[in-house]
RNA sequence: CGCGGGGUGGAGCAGUCUGGAAGCUCGUCGGGCUCAUAACCCGAAGGUCACAGGUUCAAAUCCUGUCCCCGCAACCA
């Protein structure tokens, strides 16, 4: 195998504010497909990825369950790394901005850039509001005050650390124009220049005192370093870069990356703040930059009260690992979003690993043993139709070289079935039982044998880089070796006289939809019911996570009183709001609720509702909103407004 | 007029940048075969490529307008 190179490549690290579900998972399965590839190709590969950590989502997420910020971040990236390592992904390197080595290094940057006058102390300027720890723009300001309270705000300022994102623009733009491989797919980067680079950069705030959960800022330490100066670095951090010049040699051979792999979502902070952090700093820019797609529930969004979140752990259960590799693998598409659903998966499971691999190695090792038992031997007996299996077999390592090479990893994958669905054909083509009969044609038999054992282990070789664990029980059982990479557009390679396993092992069994979906409903029994009439008849009840006890007195401190709804109009720009006037007995409320997609404006005008008066106001989507109308709401979000039982005069106490 | 993605046979998608006979997988129907996991192989049906205009010898593809869906943002007080 030839040796092409050092190819670094890394995944973005996964915040650790939850437990990674499949469509966080798919990332890292994507990453190791294009890792493991690159590795057989004959690249010395180093893939890093890891978690990210810090930050005010944790810190309050910490707070809610009673530990420390580290408590729980040790908690969830122990989760990630188990699920990483559960969908044996071959990463070299799993990093979390909190490893000591990271911060340290972060910290230089910070001062480095601080020194080098790019990071500069600036402030945000605005009109603060004391009580409410809020600064407002001109434009927020409701009657000149607060929005939230409606109390008189004063001018203020908070001091923060910004980057000079303006200086080094032009150098992007040229790079970017000159380097079009660098940001994928380029659908984006057009996406790119006209909405952040051509209109220009504006300074990033890369400092916040509003939490502590960070990296502090060395010498100004009630700042830590924002997310993205953070974050992003550990490409470098972890590989050994120094602020200070004294670079490891890991980091001397592998900088600059050749791939960042992200998601679609952070495209922007990939291609324009972290390529100027880089230029900054005055080190080169990584090759290539790809943004992929999502992987999106079926049915909608993912809820849990719905019961169809999918983690990768629980579908490994049904499926198991390679199965799932598979599917997120190829259900994605190269610049689309893709689809997960249980039906899908089943369906991919049964028609291509069961149906089309499974059963065609299970039925070639059958016929091996069965015919001569198990002794595969090329007699030489070869026929005009072997030649389009052999191109089709020898050809397909050039064809799944070149999607890999533009990161199409489902259409490289769609390749190799390629190759064991002309197996398949070739065993009709050839009919073996019938060659089987007559003592005369048995060479030829020989010869189909080994030619189909010859081409799965080619196969199974190719496909080693999605499916690992299967790749390697197939050449098993076929008692082949790998292919060695430089060779698989040759065919013979399988050692003539080599015996195939007696009983072949069932790789991926049929599974059952039905069966399936009846096994996902009892691990999670869904919360919702269909709303069709006969469904409404049924009992349907909601548990929602219970809150804390209150007092009497807290209780009394709410004011509920019946409002009459006088007039109602939907609120601009909005999709969800209506912005109604109640008559709350002699005064008038505006109120903006989030329910225009149960009632209209005309529903609401004369309904009596019941009103949460003495709410502190808020300005919704730029409306006022002076209380809150209270509404019962089901598990799909639906919601009912709250109206007494018998009429009642405007302005009664709910009590 | 906040940003973005999408609407292609029953389902899920490719093709759109770089116009040139509408393709893939699954499902359905018919046939073949029996080595195999009711699997495998062959064939067929099924599409006004959301709609309306336009450019062109030629449009799913380019231009203009319209409708619908879905994310994000806003935010559901």
């Amino acid at each position: 195998m030839s040796n092409k190179g050092k190819f670094y490549m890394t995944t973005a690290i996964a915040y650790t504010s939850g437990k990674p579900h499949i469509g966080n998972t798919y990332e890292i399965i994507l990453a190791d497909a294009i890792a493991r590839y690159k590795r057989q190709e004959g690249y010395d590969v180093y893939f890093q990825t890891g978690t990210d950590e810090h930050g005010q989502k944790i810190q309050e997420k910490a707070e809610a369950a009673g530990i420390t910020p580290k408590e729980h971040v040790d908690k969830i990236a122990g989760e990630v790394k188990r699920i990483w390592d559960l969908m044996n992904t071959s990463y070299d390197n799993f990093v979390r901005t909190t490893d000591e080595d990271h911060e340290k290094q972060v910290q230089k940057i910070f001062k480095k850039l601080y020194d080098k006058g790019d990071i500069y102390k600036g402030a945000y300027e605005g009109l603060y509001c004391t009580p409410c720890e809020s600064f407002w723009t001109e434009s927020q300001l409701v009657d000149g005050k607060c929005p939230d309270c409606g109390r008189e705000v004063i001018p203020a300022k908070e001091e923060a650390y910004f980057f000079k994102m303006s200086k080094y623009a032009d150098r992007l733009i040229e790079h970017i124009n000159t380097h079009p491989e660098f940001i994928q797919p380029v659908s984006r980067k057009n996406e790119m220049m006209n909405n952040f680079l051509l209109p220009g950069l504006q300074d990033l705030c890369v400092s916040r005192t509003s939490f502590s959960w960070g990296i502090p800022v060395d010498f100004d330490p009630k700042h830590v370093v924002y997310v993205w100066l953070d974050a992003l670095t550990n490409y470098i951090t972890k590989i050994g870069y120094d602020a200070d010049g004294d670079n490891s040699e890991l980091f001397n051979k592998n900088w600059p990356a050749d791939l960042h792999l992200i998601g679609k979502d952070i495209i922007r902070f990939h291609t324009i703040y972290w390529p100027i952090f880089l230029m900054a700093l005055d080190i080169p820019l990584p090759k290539q930059v790809f943004g992929h797609p999502w992987l999106l529930q079926g049915n909608g969004k993912m809820s849990k009260s719905k019961g169809n979140v999918l983690y990768a752990d629980e579908l490994v259960d049904f499926f198991g690992v390679d199965a799932v590799r598979y599917f997120v693998l190829h259900e994605m598409p190269f610049d689309n979003d893709g689809v997960i659903t249980w039906e899908l998966m089943v369906e991919r499971m049964n028609s291509d690993l069961a149906n089309t691999l499974g059963n065609l190695v299970n039925r070639t090792i059958s016929m091996s043993n069965k015919y001569f038992g198990g002794v595969v031997n090329n007699s030489g007996a070869a026929e005009e139709v072997d030649e389009d299996l052999k191109n089709i077999v020898t050809g397909t390592v050039a064809k799944v070289e070149a999607k890999m090479a533009e990161l199409r990893v489902a259409d490289a994958m769609t390749e190799v079935f390629n190759l064991f669905k002309r197996c398949n054909k070739y065993i009709d083509e050839t009919t073996p039982w019938v060659l089987a009969k007559d003592e005369a044609t048995l060479p030829r038999l020989e010869t189909v044998m080994y030619n189909l054992v010859e081409s799965i282990s080619i196969g199974a070789t190719l496909l080693h880089s999605f499916m690992p664990e299967t790749a390697e029980k197939v050449l098993a059982q076929l008692n082949a070796k790998m292919v060695d990479y430089d060779e698989l557009s040759t065919f013979g390679h399988y050692p003539n006289g080599s015996k195939v396993t007696e009983k072949p092992e069932i790789l991926f069994a049929r599974l059952d939809v039905e069966e399936v979906l009846k096994k996902v409903e009892e691990l999670h029994p869904p919360v919702e019911e269909e709303t069709t009439e006969a469904a409404k008849e049924e009992e349907v009840v909601i548990d929602i996570e219970a809150k804390e006890e209150i007092t009497f007195d807290d209780f009394m401190k709410m004011q509920f009183q019946v409002g009459e709804i006088i007039e109602c109009k939907a609120v601009e720009k909005s999709k969800k709001l209506l912005c109604s006037q109640v008559k709350i007995g002699s005064q008038v409320k505006q109120i903006v609720s989030g329910i225009r997609k149960e009632y209209s404006p005309e529903d609401m005008v004369g309904k009596k509702v019941m009103v949460l008066v003495n709410l502190k106001p808020a300005k919704l989507a730029g409306v006022l909103s002076e209380g809150m109308l209270l509404c019962a709401e089901n598990e799909k979000g639906e919601l009912a407004l709250m109206q007494p039982d018998k009429d009642m005069p405007s302005g009664a106490e709910i009590c």
